[in-house]
DNA sequence: TGCCGCTGTGTCGCAGGAAGATATATGATT
DNA sequence: AATCATATATCTTCCTGCGACACAGCGGCA
């Protein structure tokens, strides 16, 4: 029994999503990700080490992003990771296929 | 690679809110939910057995909906399963929560 | 110099659920 | 009876998010 709180799990599958979209706006390092979208979701996502880490191999696998070895101003060793070509189609995609999801989810709901 | 089709899967969690959803509009045995969801979403959303049963096995067994052996129009021995009580608090709080998600991936996929 | 502590990355094992394949039962149809 | 269609059930596989943990590198400080 995980203790209390109003944090919402993630959904199978909306990570890569939300990574991308992260990386569409600027570079960032693996934990500068999770920061921003905790953020902007004002907390209701919380990405955790052991899927953003997953999540990041997988999309550089897929020559979605790339990463690279750099330090960030406090000179520690990060590194950071890119949008490329590829994966700003499949960001489209994404995207697309998170609209009919939403969209079909919509009519089972609201269809009386 | 599957073959080219306008379906997309489920995500993780989101079925046994279709299923309340779809029972909350009247009792409905398993196939017919199926069919159902199938209908509404225009396709999108194809609910295979090897999903629908261990789905409404759980909600069973969380007391969310009730099932009993009936017989349809054409005589044939089928499981019409009902919505009870605690099923609809449970359908509310689901649908709370699908709310909160679609929320904040919008934050992260709109946030410039 | 040596010990912390913090940050960032990586990994392992587990849990849970959707899907495909397959099985079984039963009524209808021929 | 043999076949076909419908409805339920189960088994295995796959995927992915998570918690726990390990570890490396760097700064601070006694």
């Amino acid at each position: 029994m995980r203790p209390r709180s109003d944090k919402a799990d993630l959904l199978r599958g909306t990570l890569d999503l939300l990574v991308l979209r992260t990386l569409e706006l600027r570079p960032l390092h693996g934990v500068a990700i999770a920061e921003r979208i905790r953020q902007v979701t004002q907390g209701t996502f919380v990405v955790q080490p052991g899927s953003l880490f997953p999540s990041l191999h997988r999309l550089e696998h897929e020559a979605w992003i790339a990463g690279k070895w750099t330090t960030n101003a406090e000179k520690r060793r990060v590194k950071s990771y890119v949008l490329t070509a590829a994966g700003r189609r499949q960001l489209a995609a994404q995207r697309r296929e998170w609209d009919r999801i939403v969209t079909a989810v919509a009519q089972v709901l609201e269809t009386g």
